[in-house]
DNA sequence: TCTTTAATTGACTGGTCAGTCTACATCAGA
DNA sequence: TCTGATGTAGACTGACCAGTCAATTAAAGA
C-alpha cells in the first residue's frame, strides 16, 4: 500500500511543519490538506481527529530530532561535557540558519505544544512528557559519564540533566519571544556553568 | 468618571485570569463580557480589539507581579543571593498553592503569552520583552551586589541574569508540561548554582 | 434646562473551522 | 469477473467568534 503510507506520511510532514510554524491551534484542517495536496475526505480517513495528527507530527519530529540531532550531537567522539556544548552550540546553528532564511525562530516544537495544549490535550501532553524524559536521559548519560571521569562531581546527575533541559526551554523560548538567535549561543554558552566543572 | 474605570478595570481583570489559565486564542470576547457583566458594545467602547485588551492584561499582569511579588522576594532585608532563592521559593509557593486549589500550573503569563503570540501581535511580544527586560534587571541588580559583596565572582552580571531569567522560564515550562509544582522546587534550587557562588 | 459627550445595549454580519456524509474510484484476491 | 476493503472526493453542517452598528440611556457642563 503506498498511497498509503505516502499520503499519511505527507500529511503528517507538513502538518509538522506548518504547526511548529504557527502553532497547532492556528493551523486548519483545510489548510494542511491543500498544502499536502489530499481532501478533506482523505485526512479523515487516515486521522480520527487533528489532534491525532497533531500527536503524529510531534512524533515525527521527536524521532527526527533524535536520528538527526541528539544522536550526533551526544556522539561519543568527544568527551561528555563537549557533548553537551555541541548540544548547545548546534541548537544555535540550527536555529540561526532558520532565522536567517526568513523564517521567524519556532522554538521547541515539543514546548510549544505543551504550553500551547497543556490542560487541554491528553494524548498530546503525554507525548511531550515522553520525549522530555527522553531529551533528558541523553543529557542524564553525559553527566554520569563526566562525573565517572571526574570531570564535575554530580551530586544529583538526575536533577542536573532535568535542569539543563528546562535551561534549553527556556533559552529557546526567550529567543523565541525576543526573535534574536544570538539569545541561544550565549545563554547556551552558559550551560554548562550548571555543572560546575573542575 | 466612576463607572468607565470600574468596567473597564473588571474587563481587564477578568481577562487576565481567563487568558492566564487557558491562553490568549482560547477565550472569546463573548465569553470575557459574559464573566464580567459587561454587553459587547462596551467592550468595543473600552477596547479597540481583543489583542488590546490582551495587552492591557499582560499590563496588570506585571503590575501586579512586580508590587506583590517581584518586590518581596528582592527586599533587601536579606543577602542578595538570598533573595534569588527566595524568588525562586515563592514561586514554588505561589504555584503549589495553585495547583492544590485544583487549577493547573498556569505558568508565566509571560512566557506562555510570547510563545502563543509570537509572530502574530507586535504590541504583545513588545510588552513581553519590555517585561523580560524588567524582570532581568531585578536580578541583574542582585547579582552586581553580590558581587560586590564577593559573595559570586561574575564575570559577565548582564548574562548570568538572563541566564537565569531564561532557566526560570524553563522551570514553569516543564512544570506546566508535567503538571508538578514539584519541579519548581527542585530545579529552583539548583537556580544558584549558574552563579558558582563562593 | 439644554446640549454634548460618555457609556451601554444586544442584535447582526461575515467569516472560519472541525468534523460529517454520501458518492465514487482503485485494487487485491477469489 | 465479481466482491469487499481501502482510499478519494468535496459539498455540507453546525458551532463559534471577532468585530460592527444603530438605538438608547446616563452624566456633565453651560
Amino acid at each position: 500500500m503506498d498511497r498509503k503510507s505516502d499520503t499519511k506520511e505527507c500529511l503528517i510532514e507538513t502538518a509538522a511543519g506548518l504547526m511548529h510554524a504557527r502553532g497547532i491551534n492556528r493551523v486548519g484542517v483545510q489548510e494542511i490538506c491543500v498544502a499536502a495536496g489530499v481532501q478533506k475526505g482523505s485526512f479523515y480517513h487516515f486521522f480520527k481527529s487533528k489532534n491525532d495528527l497533531a500527536t503524529a507530527a510531534l512524533d515525527k519530529h521527536w524521532s527526527d530530532a533524535r536520528n538527526q540531532y541528539w544522536r550526533l550531537a551526544f556522539g561519543e567522539d568527544v568527551a561528555p561535557l563537549d557533548r553537551i556544548r555541541r548540544f548547545f552550540q548546534m541548537a544555535y546553528f540550527y536555529f540561526k540558519q532558520a532565522h536567517d532564511e526568513g523564517n521567524g525562530i519556532w522554538g521547541c516544537p515539543f514546548g510549544n505544544a505543551a504550553l500551547e495544549m497543556a490542560n487541554q490535550n491528553d494524548s498530546i501532553s503525554e507525548k511531550v512528557s515522553i520525549v522530555f524524559s527522553d531529551a533528558t536521559t541523553f543529557l542524564r548519560n553525559a553527566i554520569d559519564e563526566a562525573a565517572r571521569r571526574g570531570d564535575i562531581s554530580a551530586q544529583n546527575p538526575q536533577q542536573s540533566a532535568e535542569s539543563l533541559w528546562a535551561y534549553y526551554e527556556g533559552i529557546l523560548l526567550v529567543a523565541k519571544a525576543r526573535r534574536d538567535p544570538e539569545v541561544i549561543r550565549r545563554l547556551g554558552a552558559e550551560a554548562i556553568n550548571f555543572l560546575n566543572p573542575n
